[in-house]
DNA sequence: AATAGCACTCTAAGTGTTAGAGTGCTAATT
DNA sequence: AATTAGCACTCTAACACTTAGAGTGCTATT
């Protein structure tokens, strides 16, 4: 059927615009995509085909003779459709190994180290996000007095994260006591998510009655004083500064925009949050993100998983024109080898 | 003397000068200079005086015939002899205050709070280090068995900072080992700098012989894994973005070398390690600076002290065309609230 | 259906031109 | 002797104008 012929052609040509504008950050014109085609094509039947995509919206024009630069929904199409995956060579993914390694002994180095390899790979900027503390299970907790009226309280979950939260306490609580009230919750909440605890042990107080009832609301109130289960959700970043090197950024309000994302995170969090429910890499193509300062940019995310359960979420972001193939494949590759790390490290 | 009255009356020019271009950022002409003493002196013989001034090297001339700005040594005369402080009025120390304490309950979110604080008064970027971890007073440790190979140690300072760390153990402990272990140290290195721990478990190690050898070797093997006391010294800073919108930043060559210098803070920290060795307010200004990636940038540092000892630093870094006496006058508030708040912390 | 040819469009870069802000010098004034 | 007024001169920033060239869209041709 010729009609088919016609779309793959269109389809090799969108894939040619697309990638040379990605290549060179200027709209390309009809000669560039001849030359690319080794003129086995015309510029002028490029042209017609052009104007045929520009009628799709998945190209546009600057101006009346200016060449052709990618709509997001021609990126869109790009992405599902024409797109080749770029895998890493071995090299590169062992380069990653050994930077992520280098820094994994210590949580914080360990995210510090997989932004740092998002934007050293991609040339974008890495984000990566903490695992989240509701999502942990919880494994141990203790309580260290340090004096009469504050105790040390430490949580220990399953994926090795720890976190220790002073307690200003108002009533003394004596080391025995203290000791039983940890024996007593090591023991029921084992296994137990820390996002539940809280309702858990609500529920149990409510069931409950008589002498129990004081010991139990005792260790509810301590287990439940601000701090210790706050769940605090880091975000890590990286490139910021360097990516500015790109012409997307050259008018310096574009910049500040750019990196106010970073200072003011609610919106980038919330993008997070969602798509760390969905597997797999997630491409968010400029005006397709729901919060308007991200409508600029592409942010390309994937979930990691802690034995084998959603733990965070790492992801990238630069402007839509951006090396998508690359950037997909390292985000996951980083997001596979993020979750065996902290297996390890847990 | 006449003299006295030249000399009196080039600083006033001097300082006119100065100070208007900190408001408007652009050359100052004499005719401005002029207005800003209602007239009672004349342009003309302004701007005989900024000739003096100019040979001096107080200020300088862009091109032939535009008005002048302050080099890095006006700006030192400025500072040091003419600047009249700008004590920050009541309602914004109050203003601070509750900011502080909004933030205070988690020692992130105060180091946080405070570089924000910075910015906000003074339009610079703050920045905040963390309290020297080789600077606090031993207080107390704990280990917690976590399995057979693993423990989790517990160090808590006088000041409040808690660390932990997992220490992967190649011999087993047994739980009373343990304890008898930290019972030792918490006896042994009461009230010690962390600075100076190692040394001292080494020297003791020396001079003890026999059976008490093993247990004070494992009791050190324990505690001087990496992890523990590493020194981590973090560096928390706000207000990057918003300094953008300075003329001075127009170019974004420059800015990114302004933000490069807060993604590899070495230079940074060294020039912070060095200030907080000296009480008092430190003013560096331009290419007085030993390194050159800040030669373009004022810094402005103070020290802090919790329970009269000195324990990290704050600052603030902008263009050389900063507002003195306020950013003064808000880092030195603001290094004794946190002291303070810091206190009560801990 | 594909292409060559051509007139047309629009930008970016270069070139003058000009207004005006500011200086430096000299002569006049206090 | 110190200050000021006056004036010629300098330099920039802003604007208008021109132009080369890249690229298009259309039409006629293959």
């Amino acid at each position: 059927m010729k009609h088919v012929d016609i779309e793959q052609r269109q389809k090799k040509i969108l894939c040619a615009i697309v990638e040379s504008y990605i290549e060179i950050a200027m709209p390309v014109g009809s000669r560039a995509v001849s030359q690319r085609f080794r003129k086995s094509i015309s510029p002028a039947t490029i042209r017609n085909v052009m104007a045929d995509l520009e009628e799709k919206e998945l190209i546009m024009h600057p101006y009346t003779s200016a060449g052709r630069i990618p709509t997001d929904k021609g990126y869109r199409m790009y992405v599902d459709l024409l797109l080749e995956p770029k895998h890493l060579t071995k090299e590169e993914e062992s380069l990653i190994t050994r930077l992520i390694n280098r820094g994994c002994e210590d949580f914080e180095t360990l995210m510090q180290a997989v932004s740092k390899a998002i934007c050293m790979m991609t040339d974008v900027a890495g984000i990566v996000l903490t695992p989240r503390l509701k999502r942990s299970v919880f494994k141990q907790v203790e309580f260290i007095p340090i004096d009469s009226s504050r105790i040390l309280a430490v949580l220990i979950t399953n994926s090795g994260l720890v976190k220790s939260a002073i307690l200003e306490m108002e009533e003394e609580f004596t080391k025995s006591e203290l000791l039983r009230i940890s024996e007593f919750l090591n023991h029921e909440l084992d296994g137990m998510f820390l996002g539940e605890i809280k309702d858990y042990l609500t529920r149990r107080l409510l069931e409950q009655g008589d002498s129990f009832y004081t010991f139990l609301k005792k260790a509810m109130y301590i287990f439940s004083i601000p701090g210790l289960l706050k769940m605090e959700d880091r975000i890590y970043f990286e490139g910021t500064t360097s990516i500015m090197a790109c012409p997307e950024f050259k008018d310096i309000a574009k910049a500040r925009l750019f990196l106010r994302l970073f200072e003011e995170k609610r919106d980038l969090m919330e993008l997070f949050n969602e798509d760390m429910e969905t597997d797999g890499i997630k491409v968010h193509i400029g005006k397709e993100n729901s919060h308007k300062s991200i409508q600029d940019y592409t942010i390309i995310t994937s979930n990691y998983k802690i034995n084998d359960r959603v733990m965070g979420a790492i992801g990238a972001i630069g402007p839509t024109r951006m090396e998508y193939g690359r950037v997909m494949s390292a985000v996951s590759y980083l997001s596979s080898i993020l979750g065996k790390v902290m297996e390890e490290l847990g």
